[in-house]
DNA sequence: ACATATAAGTACCAGGTGGTACGTAATGAC
DNA sequence: GTCATTACGTACCACCTGGTACTTATATGT
């Protein structure tokens, strides 16, 4: 689809292409307990040359903002659907308790909760993004909260503000929890104690 | 109280004491964002040599150790003590809300849950330090629980050792919150929130 | 004065980091 | 075939990391 006009490119063809190289350090950034991955580490799993690496995506910060990317298309999005699926308030945070604690996923952590942990380590753009994307994801959270205060079958007495940032840092405990190697049952156990006064 | 006998020492005077350089290095672990605080950038710190800073403590591991030892006495324990004392529970719970969110000390976070968090980092004797100190800090919190359960107005239906879980989890989640600028307010307002499922 | 003992710092080590200059290999256009 | 064009990897750069061999400075004992 790129190059569907009779102009055919010129030159030696290309071999490693973006996605391979993003996914590659995904999972490696995502695997690894802590986030000091090297761009020679990931050059050497995704066997693609130093240079190649930095024509794709300039910088380290480059990488590390395209990962973030992928991961929250891959990942954050379909968490996100999950809260405005059609469902009850309390089917809702069941599931994101078993998001949290049981999905697969989340066997390793969430890849941004720990990107977000560590941000001093990355670039400008890189930290702009996970900026962007706390802020959406509270947004998201308030959202479901006051839809739930209108519609729901109990009203709020909390502030939605204050129920979604609680919310969202009581998920990343949870997922934290996880990377760190706790088992499932213990995280669900104290994640459903934390939610419970969201009901 | 070292050479109080007749016997003086022999050899040139020593210049740099221990207790100088762990304070300063403790400072610096503590204050910075990140826990990636070299050894060069301590030795500059506290103005000593790397020979002389690997003399006292042998290696990084050393040193981190040292560290924590540190702050495990000027810190972890006058919170430990806290809970000993003459009060009621809900005073004490209102104490830790005090401690993680007003507590100048926990302005730029706590250095245990800082090294814990990024303990990959450190050496085998500072993790096994990390180990101890979470395993005695939880039973701490449980004894704490226990004593409520028998001594206090109300029993608890919640088993000690989750509770005590629970607590040291959003205990550590506060503080990072703290180390992260999240306002007092702010920090008081969630750790609250969690705390009222204990009371 | 001189030897001995101790503590301190200079100057280095190998190895890893993010990042790049430059030669080379593989294609289409002519 | 020859040439321009493009992708690619070798081999390097300066800098920083934890860690150390070796010299030098300063004290006491005789």
């Amino acid at each position: 689809m790129t190059s569907s006009k009779g102009a055919t490119r010129r030159g030696r063809p290309i071999t490693r292409n973006r996605e391979h190289v993003v996914n590659t350090a995904m999972n490696a950034y995502w695997q690894d307990d802590n986030a000091a991955v090297s761009v020679n580490a990931i050059c050497a799993l995704a066997k693609v040359s130093k240079p190649s690496l930095y024509r794709d995506f300039g910088s380290e910060d480059g990488l590390t903002t395209a990962v973030l990317d992928r991961y929250a298309e891959a990942v954050l999005e379909p968490l996100k659907a999950l809260l405005s699926s059609p469902s009850t308030f309390d089917a809702k945070l069941d599931a994101m308790i078993d998001f949290a604690s049981q999905d697969s996923r989340m066997a390793t952590g969430c890849l941004f909760v720990k990107m977000r942990a560590t941000r001093s380590r990355f670039g400008p753009r890189t930290r702009s993004r996970i900026a962007a994307i706390e802020a959406d994801t509270l947004e998201g959270y308030a959202h479901f909260f006051r839809e739930s205060a209108v519609g729901g079958k109990k009203r709020y007495e909390i502030a939605a503000d204050l129920a979604a940032a609680y919310l969202y840092e009581q998920m990343g405990l949870a997922v934290s929890q996880r990377a760190s190697g706790k088992s499932p049952e213990s995280v669900r156990e104290l994640f459903a104690l934390a939610l419970s006064v969201l009901r």
